[in-house]
DNA sequence: GTCTATACATAGATAGAC
DNA sequence: GTCTATCTATGTATAGAC
């Protein structure tokens, strides 16, 4: 049971899984599978296998394999919308703003939810159609979160490129960490990540 | 039969196939395929009917289907990083260098061999070790001349972040202008997004 | 070099007992 | 809620005729 309350208030509000379940143990040994061999080579018997089950009776859980990857995905939006208000909300000044979003899309990336974050990105075709507009709905509100700070800081001078673009470019330097960023070898802290990503923006120094 | 000389010469040398010959055109449906529906979803049938062929007449050309994912790889690799080089080549400053190196990558991924780009990135996990192995040397070729650039760049002050980092954050956001760059709809244009790009890294205005 | 036919494996999903 | 057993479809790859 996790003692941040942000997430306890979600799983109470029945939003996301309580990771103690048996259904959340099911998504978080999938999002694992499907980051590590990637959605299509992950057979229901891996998943099964993973949380100790055979395969017949995952089908008790889920109406179908995609099910279980759009479920992935759902609550991990949900989470991590919850995780960067929160963080956001916390800062006074715009420039804090984006360094908490920069950091917590980071933390997303690099930490516990890092395998459900790494399949929202590369996972995304194997949705279908009427699965994928229901995730987009909700990026949407994730993203905006992300826009209403960067336009703050275009508005006050701070950001001279454009806020969409530097959204896009974002969004592709931070989920592309996940290829490459190990902390457990030293070297590079979550905070001197965060650190350079707002330098590469010209924005540590002023 | 392509024009650039460069290109020529790579398919004289047979490092690359011509797109006009049996492999080149697969190699290119194979390309526009993968990145369309992922390589696990796309059957050796679907490869087949996209040439007009029958599935088992594939395997006069290649080995497996594997094979096939892998030759894209290597021959866009190799054709990418004789683009770049001379691209490079023709510029006296680094920070000139670094703009070509943007723009050629940008116009790889947004471009002609786009698709094949995307799969470089995206269906890695696809490739077995051993492959896998194979296709990281050319990588390594490829990603020595950014650095080689980026250091000269630190070197003359101009870039302050380190050159690693810089280039890994590159990586993941030209990698990314694939999912959301649409130059046929007006707006940005190619060389309007280099600029955006060198802004974001503060080296445009200086 | 392409065809047809098919071998062989493995995938997702279902049914009914316990 | 999990098991065993199995249906059915579809995947990659091969064989031999033309």
């Amino acid at each position: 049971m996790p003692q941040n309350p942000i997430v306890k208030a979600l799983i109470a509000e029945q939003l996301v899984s309580d990771p103690a379940s048996a259904r959340g143990r099911l998504l978080h040994e999938a999002a694992r599978l499907f980051r590590e061999k990637g959605y299509e080579r992950t057979t229901v018997r891996d998943l099964a296998a993973a949380v100790g089950i055979q395969s017949g009776s995952l089908f008790h859980h889920f109406r179908s394999k995609e099910d279980i990857l759009k479920a992935v995905m759902v609550e991990t939006i949900r989470l991590n919308t919850a995780l960067m208000r929160a963080a956001a909300e916390q800062c006074a000044t715009p420039l804090d703003k984006l360094r908490a979003l920069v950091r917590a899309e980071l933390e997303s990336i690099n930490g516990q939810t890092g395998e459900a974050m790494a399949v929202l990105v590369y996972e995304w075709r194997s949705l279908s159609q009427a699965a994928q507009t229901e995730v987009l709905e909700l990026r949407d509100i994730y993203e905006a979160l992300w826009l209403s700070v960067l336009q703050q800081l275009a508005a006050q001078g701070q950001l001279t490129a454009d806020p969409f673009i530097t959204r896009r470019m974002l969004t592709g330097a931070l989920s592309w960490t996940v290829t490459w960023y190990r902390p457990e070898r030293g070297g590079l802290t979550l905070d001197g990540l965060t650190d350079e990503v707002l330098r590469m923006l010209g924005l540590n120094a002023e």
